[in-house]
DNA sequence: ATAAACTTTCAATAATTTCTGAAAGTTCAT
DNA sequence: ATGAACTTTCAGAAATTATTGAAAGTTTAT
């Protein structure tokens, strides 16, 4: 399998960047194919394509299952293992959030918890621990951010971007609104 | 320098961690130190503290201020550098999205306007720019959106979250508010 | 100008992560 | 039950990344 030029500088790119989204290289190749591939893939068109070894394949597409962003499909007739990206681009970035919550935050957060449980042993222990504190909250509070964005459909999400609107208009939107409010109730 | 038991945990914690938000693990430890000591630290305190050489205290502490998350502090009649953590939490966590933005969403949204430039050279070369195109607009979206919430102070997000008010409750605010304005001119 | 008290640099080394490829495992048709 | 066509595993090799520590550099006081 040959890949055009541009197919070539996105999968490669991909790559090293996939390395910083918390996957590998390799995955991060293997997964940028699949998504510009207008059909599913076998592992030796993944290793021919990539130039890696057929062992590195079968461990990354294991890694990209993991992350629940590949399907598998079959083709009658065929033996062959046919590899697409499951669900749409939106999908996928949520599925990355997703688990790198669970890999980076949760973790974290469950350690902050804990290390709040005991009262602290003298001043500077009270310190430590009130940052730790705020540290938690926020962690807290960026997960629940992120699970109310995710609610959302990027559609709907797309239109208010596009129309210049951003959370703080929406906020002010809200302002407004109770504004509005009152201003009926004084009617 | 002694750490306490549960500063011992947080600051080994956070060196894990730290990897996986994009700094390696010493990074991760000294700053973490830094966060929940109530008073500056100089190199040989950190050197001390985490076990580490004084060259690699020397090297992480030029990558934290790369990351603009450190100050740098003089005490009168002494020569050394004392390190303190710059800013609130909700800074430091601004700062490293912001850092992290810059360095793995930047340079990916600038090749995928490359590769969009020049027309696709055949059927399958349209299907693949065409999902570059929906990965460049879904990044696009994200920054967008993060610098809006970047904007948003972090009590006024805080009180939002407690409310129980979350981006789809808001819209809703949003929606409510265009029907009644929509109602008055009925009136 | 010197020396003391620091910090920085960087080549060598250590630790960690990724990749390969041969061998073992699985599935299916006959 | 066999073998063909595949996939998975995993020990060792290769590549990458992090760390040390000695030497060089800087700053300040005298």
């Amino acid at each position: 399998m040959q890949m055009s030029q541009k197919v070539e500088s996105f999968v490669y790119h991909f790559g090293e960047m996939g390395s910083k989204w918390g996957f590998n290289r390799t995955v991060g190749q293997i997964y940028a194919l699949l998504v510009v591939s207008d059909k599913p893939l076998h592992a030796n068109d993944i290793s021919e394509a990539l130039n890696i070894s057929r062992g590195n394949v079968s461990m990354s597409i294991k890694e990209l299952q993991s992350w629940q962003l590949i399907n598998i499909n079959h083709i009658p007739k065929d033996r062959k293992e046919y590899y697409s990206p499951k669900g749409s681009i939106w999908d996928m970035a949520n599925r990355v959030f997703e688990e790198r919550r669970k890999r980076e935050i949760d973790p974290t957060l469950s350690l902050l918890r804990d290390l709040q449980l005991d009262s602290p042993a003298d001043e500077s222990e009270a310190f430590a621990q009130d940052k730790m504190r705020e540290i938690h909250d926020l962690l807290e509070t960026i997960t629940q951010w992120s699970a109310e964005l995710q609610r959302l459909d990027p559609a709907k999400l797309n239109t208010l971007m596009k129309l210049g609107a951003g959370v703080s208009k929406i906020l002010s939107i809200k302002d407004q609104f109770k504004k509005s409010k009152v201003d009926h109730k004084n009617e």
